[in-house]
RNA sequence: UGGGGCGUGGCCAAGCGGCAAGGCGCGGGACUUUGGAUCCCGUAUUCGGGGGUUCGAAUCCUCCCGCCCCAACCA
């Protein structure tokens, strides 16, 4: 697998780890776990996890396992199950023999609840969830006990019996702990063990109408797996005296819980919620949309797996709450990009370009480096003609200072080509609007040779008659704030340039055989990939991923 | 007013009693047939604040302030 050159930052778990696997306290082994649930496709936060998850495994010769959590058949689906598991492969990770599934050890944890219930460590409560709410009592004043707190052994066995039998309704009991409703920590208040859903489960289908919580499953089946290491999030550091009641109670394995900060990052939003909510109002075209933080959204942008994990391994782990400039992902990309990526010339916003002294008809081919970066991967052979299409930036009419392109009178080179000077412009005679830009060329200038001369700027172009024509996308932030949690109402800080679609672009005759998913670098303007989704042959459709730095964008943004 | 965490430059983040790493961003310069890339240089006399311990503290003690999480039969 290819690492980051990066060295390996400390951070605080692999300095626990590390110490552990010193001391043998787990008999030197290390075994983590990337636990989803599968309700939701993974985003770029989950991908912080499962570096960390996978990458701890490996860095200390352990192994690491993908289980879902799939205690709750109302919110899960098969299809979550399987883009889960495509997308930490595609992230680069192999969980190898260790796929698992809490749903495989619902049997178990069945007859660990019954043992606790032998013990006078569980009992089947009467209480419906309203009145469990108001026993549980508030943050600063202690719970109530249940009067059903006090039940035999035997009609708790009974009871727990007739439950998992489908006697009775949904809602209408649970099994609970018997801990402490005194107990500060809200969860130790005697948590819920189990309740009653009948619903269909998409791995067990209709065998079970008792489900596990997530609490009463989690601690357990981390031990089941020998577990050494339980990375997870911050919210979870409440619950871990239970976790660990639950494995002294039972007397089996316990593995050691490190909690971590999760992701935030800058321009986006990350809870599952809101997530789903902007998939199913349309609010973007689907959990793959270029502009989501969701690894399928990443890799349909154009995103590689390296640059996420070089993410992942820049940003750090600690314990303090953040927020990520989304500019730090992209400037991975960026980088990972630029050495992988071959060269090529693509207008996005054509104007025309008429070199008036070059001959009508005549047809050369220039020789262009596909990227400078890595010579390894070669020149090739692009055709100018007398027509050309340009980028409509890069003419003015009236150049502004520092203006290095195209305008009345000015020398500009055409990357790999000849040096031109404009001659003169054709308008549109009722708008005004540029139609045309006339100029001439300078014949002992071919391939680009300024002579001597200075010409500070270079340009690129495609050739009129041999131009593809192609859809781009020009994606932007999501959002048009920092930190759109924190609006009063965040759909309403959507930014609505976040998708600029441009038709009609024109494209070097060579991507005529780009491939869905392949991506390139347009020479001054960005990494741009092939939609794989609506991209085809017949009509092809490129995604921007990012753009490049833009030093000129920022000097006349704050020149003027 | 309960319990659990966290506070180091604009944003991440090292640091673990010996005198503030690194990355992103930002500013400046060099170079350049991508105003790309690359390369230099700059960017916290200070670590939420006050006391204290110590020859010496971001690191130890203490008080205070601020922020986050917890009252789903979600995970």
């Amino acid at each position: 697998m290819t690492q980051a050159a990066v060295p390996k930052a400390p951070n605080f778990i692999r300095q626990l780890v590390a110490e552990d696997t010193r001391t043998g306290r787990f008999g030197h082994r290390v075994v983590t776990r990337f636990p989803p649930e599968p309700n939701g496709y993974l985003h770029i936060g989950h991908a912080k996890a499962i570096c960390l998850d996978f990458g701890i495994a490996q860095e200390f010769g352990g192994r690491c396992h993908l289980r879902f959590d799939d205690t709750n058949p109302t919110k899960e689906s098969q299809e979550y199950v399987d883009s889960i598991k495509g997308d930490v492969r595609w992230l680069g990770f192999d969980w190898g023999e260790h796929l698992y599934y809490a749903s495989d050890y619902f049997e178990q944890l069945y007859t660990w609840a019954v043992q606790l219930i032998n013990g006078g460590q569980a009992y089947v409560d009467d209480l419906t969830p309203e009145q469990l709410r108001e026993y549980r009592g508030t943050l600063t004043e202690p719970g109530r006990e249940s009067p059903c707190r006090t039940r035999s052994i035997e009609e708790n066995l009974d009871l727990f019996g007739r439950m998992r039998a489908g006697e009775f309704d949904e809602g209408t009991r649970t099994l609970r702990a018997k801990i402490d409703m005194a107990s500060g920590n809200l969860n130790l208040r005697d948590p819920v063990m189990y309740r009653i859903r009948k619903a269909t489960h998409h791995r067990t289908g209709d065998t079970w109408c008792i489900y596990p919580t997530y609490d009463w499953a989690h601690g357990q089946s981390d031990s089941i797996e020998g577990v050494t290491h339980s990375l997870c999030t911050l919210e979870y550091e409440d619950h871990r005296p239970l976790y660990d009641w639950f494995l002294d109670q039972l007397g089996i394995h316990h593995p050691q819980q490190i909690e971590f900060a999760r992701l935030s990052l800058s321009h986006t939003v990350m809870s599952k919620r809101k997530l789903l909510e902007l998939v199913e109002g349309g609010l973007v075209s689907g959990w793959d949309d270029p502009r989501m933080p969701t690894l399928a959204g990443l890799r349909r942008r154009g995103y590689t797996p390296e640059a996420i994990r070089d993410f992942a391994e820049r940003i750090g782990v600690a314990k303090a709450d953040n927020l990520v400039d989304i500019a730090h992902l992209e400037h991975c990309l960026r980088e990972d990009l630029n050495r992988r990526t071959p060269r090529v010339m693509a207008v996005l916003r054509p104007l025309k370009l008429v070199i008036e002294n070059y001959r009508e008809g005549q047809v050369e081919e220039v020789e262009a480096v596909n990227n400078p970066e890595d010579p390894a991967m070669g020149t090739r052979r692009v055709p100018f003609s007398r027509v050309l299409w340009i980028e409509q930036d890069d003419f003015r009419e009236t150049p502004p200072p520092k203006y290095f392109r195209l305008s009345p009178d000015a020398e500009v080179r055409l990357r790999y080509a000849y040096i031109v000077k404009c001659t003169g412009v054709v308008k549109d005679p009722r708008t005004g609007e540029v139609t045309e830009v006339r100029c001439s060329y300078d014949p002992t200038s071919r391939g680009g040779d300024a002579q001597g001369r200075k010409v500070k700027g270079t340009i690129h172009w495609v050739s009129a008659p041999h131009a593809l024509e192609a859809e781009v996308r020009l994606y932007d932030h999501l959002f048009s704030v920092p930190k759109p949690d924190e609006a009063e109402d965040w759909t309403s800080v959507l930014n609505p340039h976040s998708l600029t679609v441009l038709t009609g672009c024109r494209l070097e005759p060579s991507l005529k055989a780009a491939t869905p998913g392949s991506r390139y670098q347009f020479e001054r303007q960005g990494y741009f990939s092939v939609d794989s989704v609506d991209s085809s042959p017949s009509r092809l459709v490129f995604s921007r991923a990012v753009g490049l730095r833009d030093t000129w964008a920022k000097i006349e943004k704050g020149g003027r």
